[in-house]
RNA sequence: CGCGGGGUAGAGCAGUCUGGUAGCUCGUCGGGCUCAUAACCCGGAGGUCGAAGGUUCAAAUCCUUCCCCCGCAA
């Protein structure tokens, strides 16, 4: 069987591993991103992949930079015949990607060629696409630009955030990733040049897209809140500071009111906001230095009422 | 020692600065009104005020230490 260099970082990436692992394959290293410092009180903590590599024994990298000349050739070593990379959060040189005698494939979160890059699960619910999937493809040295191999679809449904479509999909991906690797043995692995139409770019995430802005449709409000549940999270700015919105659908509710403003509570439901088109139940928030609660606790509270404005003070350089 | 917010009935909060009867919105239980109700009216239960120590005639409130939760920044 192929031996296996594995390059990867958070969960997502950590399930293909785990995948690679069970179907037998020797993974002679793994690389991932340097422990950052998370959290309150700055302690470093390790990347979901390094922690399953240690609990197999794997030699695990974790260079600032792959592509420096000499990080390459210390992973020439290895010997290893291919390359994974999955979620890995680093570009990779022509160098890097040659690593391996049989080159790099990818596993990539989107049906490519939409959602090519940082974000795509994110970006796909925020659109509200009503499918999403997985894609492997032979590495180049553009941005998910390789050669397809094999694809698998899942559907969103309104009740999908961005967190239940992650999970599903890091089944899938650690599924197909084996699949694909199967194929490539046999030497019946497609190769599928990338059709030059439906290209979109996935950007990573910014400040800027987690902030509401109350102005748009009510649909896309309410897709945004979705695909930034369960991380980031998306905001709005109260009375009382910064209010993250956890959960939120649409309302119907009769006459046009300023965007913004709360309309309405509903008993056992939470409270109603206008939006650009249509209005917002929103249903589970999270207020500055607090836990998330019902939107009705919220209320309970006494920070919103009829008549509250939010969203009033759009985060500087968009 | 990165910066900051918070822990008060089942939930969400006020009260703390200016010590002295435990309060509000909701839930819950019982009763009433109603064709009916998540609406309205009346009444009830439910709290060692995160923990320990200290000051005081008296501490949710002032002082000290500890535990737990959360936001930001990375």
């Amino acid at each position: 069987m192929f031996k296996v260099l594995f390059m990867g970082t958070p969960e997502f990436a950590a399930e293909s591993l785990q995948a690679i692992i069970d179907a037998g394959y020797p993974v002679v290293g793994v690389v991932t991103q340097p422990d950052k410092p998370v959290g309150r009180g700055n302690k470093l903590q390790a990347p979901p992949v390094k922690e399953l590599a240690i609990k197999y024994g794997l030699p695990v990298f974790q260079p600032k930079r792959v592509r420096k000349p000499e990080v390459v050739a210390q992973l020439r070593t290895l010997g290893s015949d291919i390359t994974v990379v999955a979620a890995f959060g680093q570009i990779l040189s022509k160098d890097a990607l040659e690593i391996s005698p049989m080159g790099s494939v990818n596993v990539h979160g989107s049906l490519l060629p939409r959602w090519r890059g940082a974000a795509p699960i994110h970006r796909a619910v925020m659109a509200g696409d009503p499918e999403t999937g997985i894609t492997t493809m032979w590495m180049d040295e553009g941005m998910d630009t390789g050669d397809m191999c094999l694809k698998v679809v899942t559907p969103i449904s309104p009740a999908d955030t961005t967190g239940t479509v992650h999970d599903r999909m890091a089944k899938l991906g650690a599924a197909l990733i084996v699949k694909t690797l199967k194929l490539i043995a046999e030497g019946t692995a497609p190769r599928i040049p990338q059709p030059a139409e439906g290209v979109t770019l996935a950007a990573k995430l910014e400040r800027k897209d987690e902030w509401i802005d109350w102005s748009q449709p009510a649909a896309t409000i309410v897709n945004q809140i979705r695909g930034l549940n369960p991380w980031p999270v998306a905001y709005t700015d109260g009375p009382k500071g910064n209010i993250k919105i956890w959960k939120a659908t649409t309302w119907d509710r009769p006459g046009a009111d300023e965007p913004g403003t709360v309309v309405q509570v509903v008993k056992k439901q939470g409270f109603v906001v206008a939006a650009g088109e249509g209005c917002v139940l929103v249903q589970e928030v999270q207020p500055p230095g607090k836990g998330r609660m019902d939107a009705q606790a919220y209320v309970n509270g006494g920070a919103v009422g009829a008549g509250t404005k939010l969203g009033l003070n759009r985060p500087e350089n968009g």
